[in-house]
DNA sequence: TCTGGGGTCCTAGGACCC
DNA sequence: TCTGGGGTCCTAGGACCC
């Protein structure tokens, strides 16, 4: 029995989920804003078609945009982090293996059927998760990841092919591969696929069936994976079970420049808060913590951007966390210096499996207290409980003007719908 | 007069991804 | 006035060891 991996995605898929919770806005051209509301980090078709360019600074388009009736939206991860995990579990039952790659995408690995055509399983997936969420899904099949990839490029940018597309099906892959620019091929960014262009190498076929030694030289083993894959030799393993994350970062940029250490202080306690939180979700503990901050003016290099610290013994521990990322908050602190971002950098992390017992310390750590915590903050919604270090009023946290309810995940924010 | 060869580990920085 | 946040992998170079 022949195999197949497929890549499925939603298609724009932030402005997919706000469309889905407001019929209102469904059909109308809408964009979704990073955080702090600052550039523009997805678009609904309708948008694309006012072509409203991936990236721009809000304030840049936010004139524009009102002229052209668009929703605006501010990125609401409580609502995509919950749609995802209902579109994940759909995708679970329909596959054979399921690796969740991003919020909005995952490989699938399929068993191909006696007379080789998936065609009617990608139709039937699509309109089933459709139905059940409203979001429209794009499905490209092929022998490896990276042809995945391209086939999922294809289904979505080729009208025809109605949103699924099966490259290994296709007998003149050549000129499939041929419609694809090099700067859309998966792993060539844009120092790589100018590189390309300056060598004439201008579409996926052509770095295809180009020289591999030169690809080595230039851009190294990944270069060459990239290119075995388009082949059709897997070289990129497919993998089912995450593994253990080696480091985790939480940071923020403050909706106006912070001058005072007690501010700093709230900003870089409630990174700690949600860090700590993400180290217990991943059942894993970190041994190094560094606090980060970013200045509006350029600081000397005598003065510290970052500062670092062990955690012995290793922790995921709030409150040990907290009282190692405030001392280091004092020391990044200059009063004459005005502050815009802060954040905290979890490294060397441990599973807690496999942690190393202290032979002399009783361990500080209080497992039920967090434990409570956590299920309290799960089932409410975030910061339902938390420390008070974190500031209660939080006047520096970043801009969400435009934020849409947390239909899905909140009780109090769940849709009415009028008869 | 002359100064090896091979290895590991760590870190910083680059490139890429979503 | 205003331009996100969170990751991974790879490579080169330095320090150190025998």
């Amino acid at each position: 029995m022949r195999r197949a991996t497929a890549l499925i995605d939603g298609n724009n898929f932030y402005a997919s989920c706000e469309q889905s919770i407001d019929p209102s806005v469904a059909g109308r051209p809408l964009v979704v804003l990073s955080n702090n509301d600052g550039c523009i980090i997805a678009r609904s078709a309708e948008a694309r078609a006012l072509d409203i360019a991936m990236g721009t600074p809000y304030f840049k388009v936010h004139k524009k945009l009102e002229s052209l009736n668009v929703i605006v939206r501010s990125s609401n991860y409580a609502l995509y982090a919950d749609m995802s995990k209902r579109l994940m579990n759909i995708l679970r039952t329909s596959s054979e293996q399921l690796e969740v790659y991003s919020i909005d995408e995952a490989f699938a690995l399929l068993k191909r059927p006696s007379n080789g055509n998936l065609r009617p399983w990608a139709h039937q997936l699509r309109a089933q998760v459709y139905r059940s969420l409203g979001i429209p899904i794009a499905i490209g099949i092929g022998e490896t990841k990276c042809q995945a990839k391209l086939a999922n490029h294809a289904a979505k940018s080729v009208a025809s092919l109605c949103g699924a597309f099966d490259l290994s099906a296709e007998t003149d892959k050549d000129s499939w591969l041929e419609k694809v620019a090099i700067e859309d091929v998966w792993g060539i960014g844009q120092k790589l696929s100018k590189w390309c262009r300056l060598h004439n190498i201008n579409t996926a076929r052509q770095f295809r069936d180009m020289p591999s030694g030169k690809i080595l030289s230039k851009y190294g083993i990944k270069g060459l994976r990239i290119q075995r894959e388009l082949l059709g030799y897997e070289c990129i393993p497919f993998t089912q079970k995450p593994l253990p994350k080696k480091e985790m970062c939480v940071s923020r940029s403050f909706c106006r420049p912070i001058h005072q250490l007690s501010e700093l202080r709230q900003a870089v306690a409630s990174h700690v808060i949600r860090g700590g939180e993400k180290l217990r979700q991943h059942s894993q503990v970190a041994s190094t913590l560094t606090v980060f901050a970013r200045t509006r003016e350029l600081r000397p290099s005598s003065c510290k951007q970052a500062v670092t610290t062990q955690i012995n013994p290793p922790s995921n521990d709030t409150s040990v966390l907290l009282d190692a990322a405030l001392l280091l908050t004092e020391q990044i602190f200059d009063p004459s210096y005005a502050f815009i971002k802060a954040g905290v950098l979890m490294q060397n992390l441990d599973t807690t499996k496999f942690m190393q017992q202290q032979l002399f310390s009783v361990p500080k750590t209080n497992e039920r207290l967090l434990s409570t915590i956590d299920e309290l903050n799960s089932q409410y919604g975030q910061n339902t409980i938390t420390w008070a270090a974190s500031g209660l009023e939080k006047p520096w946290e970043m801009r969400r003007n435009r934020l849409s309810p947390a239909a899905t995940s909140r009780f109090k924010e769940i849709p009415i719908a009028h008869a």
